[in-house]
RNA sequence: CGAGAAGUAGCACAAUUUGGUAGUGCACUACAUUUGGGAUGUAGGGGUUGCAGGUUCAAAUCCUGUCUUCUCGACCA
């Protein structure tokens, strides 16, 4: 087991990110770019995610499918907004084997169209709707600039598509699939998100309505974390999907989709890791708990197998002769929620020392009493993490009265800043081009107070701008 | 994609300037002694120096190309 030395994230946030991601054993670079192994350490999570999010999605009444991997340029470009906006990441496949193809295809980098063309085949009457179907795969988007878990050019991901007989429905579909990403950052990854609205220069080609799950990392960037969108009947139109209603009259059905990616993973470490590597929120954590032996001796030994005996979480032990404090090294850096350190020094007071991984404070019980301190602390754990993490944010959210004090904002303090805007691209652009800035999303429960701090026209809406990785 | 930097064992690096047997530390394997914050000893294993060409008697070292990584920009759901 190799241990890296992690470069303080206070010194360089970008390294410590990279030190982190190869310290746990979470990625391994590969030879081909923006390509990364994920390894089983970070698969193991990614396991936990879709273990958890699958559940949710079938609850709902989805049902999971796979769709082809390539894509005929023709079927690509049946819908105009979809194919301009993906055109410059598309990766496209010419040959087969030595035979050049007739027509290329390229490696899906969603799969919208894809659905639709199944769809146009299968639905033919109100009977069969609502059609609620998710996929679980790789997509491939040919993006310039690469990270681990952040921006890479396969994307592990899951998609959700589905039609719907009226537009209310589908508006419903696209809103509870938001709530249901919203929930999951906020309660299992324990991330304090932001949800809103795209804007129209920012929201999914294709959609007429983006919606967006914003977090905000350690350094203040935001990570755009789950998208789910609303097509209206753009794309069936397209595809000429219709079907017969309850009056026998043809009617054109109404779409979504919504996505997470592997993102979430690097959401979780740029959130709540530390200089000693990363930190799981107990939620998610593959492994909750990890037992350290200290010392050879028969009474350690003994000890372990009677606390693991009716401990009901994910456990691991260490009882390998590596120093304690190799071994206490190696569980943090793997951010397991709690370890448990099991020496004779303790067992004389018939106690064990807990530690949690989250602020490192050490904590002594009976042996007895083990069980039953894990199930409490885990659940402490969890909570503070998501409050710390809340509270980090909070302090780093901003409201701007004029575009003086935006700028200001802007150039000396990382995070978000609220303005009232007037909606217009122009003025977007111009914070884009003055900052650097870009939307992050339109708050729809909120109300404008003012004017516009652009253009001082009326303000349309409440809108939080900011950095994005 | 533009500008810059870097690639030598799993990791960190030396040897490159001045071409001449590829090395050190950590990690790894075995045994022994250890064990409350990154143990110690002894003995071992691991390399077409990112890849492909070229120059040369001889290339990790010089030249060309290419790939990957990092930083900054541009691009980007």
């Amino acid at each position: 087991m190799k241990l890296t030395k992690i470069t303080p994230r206070d010194e360089d946030f970008a390294k410590w990110y990279t030190d982190v991601c190869m310290a746990a054993n979470l990625v391994s670079y590969s030879n081909i770019k923006g390509s990364m192994i994920i390894c089983p350490n970070g698969y193991a999570i990614w396991e936990e995610i879709q273990k958890i999010m699958d559940a949710e999605f079938k609850k709902l009444g989805h049902q999971n499918v796979q769709m082809p991997l390539f894509i005929p340029e023709s079927l690509l470009n049946v819908e105009k907004n979809h194919v301009k906006g993906f055109a410059p990441e598309v990766a496209w496949v010419t040959h087969g084997g030595e035979e050049e193809l007739e027509e290329k295809m390229c490696v899906r980098p969603t799969s919208e169209v894809l659905f639709c063309d199944y769809y146009k085949n299968v639905i033919k009457s109100y009977r069969d709707l609502p059609k609620l179907y998710n996929q679980w795969c790789t997509i491939v988007r040919w993006e310039k600039t690469t990270r681990p878990f952040l921006r890479s050019r396969e994307i592990l991901w899951q998609e959700g598509h589905t039609m719907h007989e009226t537009e209310e429905e589908a508006l419903n579909e696209t809103l509870q699939m938001l709530h249901v990403y919203e929930d999951f950052q906020r309660n299992i990854l324990a991330l304090p998100v932001i949800v809103g609205l795209k804007t129209e220069k920012e929201k999914f080609a294709g959609a007429v309505k983006t919606y967006t799950i914003e977090a905000m990392m350690y350094d203040g960037v935001a990570l755009q974390n789950g998208t789910s969108h609303y097509f209206g009947q753009d794309f069936a139109k397209a595809f000429n999907i219709t079907f017969l209603d309850r009056n026998n009259n043809l009617q054109t059905p109404y779409q979504t989709s919504w996505g997470v990616t592997t993102r979430m993973i690097g959401a979780i470490i740029m959130t709540h890791g530390d200089d000693h590597g990363l930190v799981l929120p107990p939620k998610i954590a593959p492994t909750k708990v990890i037992i350290i032996s200290i010392g050879d001796d028969e009474k350690v030994t003994k000890t372990i197998s009677e606390i693991t005996k009716d401990l009901d979480v994910t456990y691991e032990i260490d009882d390998s002769n590596k120093s304690p404090g190799f071994k206490f090294a190696e569980a943090e850096v793997k951010g397991i929620p709690i370890r448990i350190e099991v020496g004779l020094r303790d067992l004389e007071n018939d106690e064990v020392t807990l530690v949690r991984r989250d602020t490192l404070e050490k904590i002594k019980v009976k042996t007895s009493e083990v069980k039953n301190k894990i199930t409490e602390l885990l659940d402490t754990i969890q909570k503070d993490m998501y409050n710390r993490a809340l509270e980090r944010r909070n302090s780093m959210l901003y409201e701007a009265h004029d575009y003086e004090e935006f700028k200001t904002i802007a150039k000396e303090k990382p995070g978000f800043i609220k303005i009232n805007w007037c909606g217009s691209e122009e003025c977007e652009n111009k914070i884009k081009d003055d900052t650097g800035l870009k939307s992050r999303c339109i708050l729809e429960e909120e109300t404008p107070d003012g004017n516009c701090v652009v253009c001082n026209k009326k303000a349309a809406h409440k809108i939080y701008f900011g950095k994005q990785y």
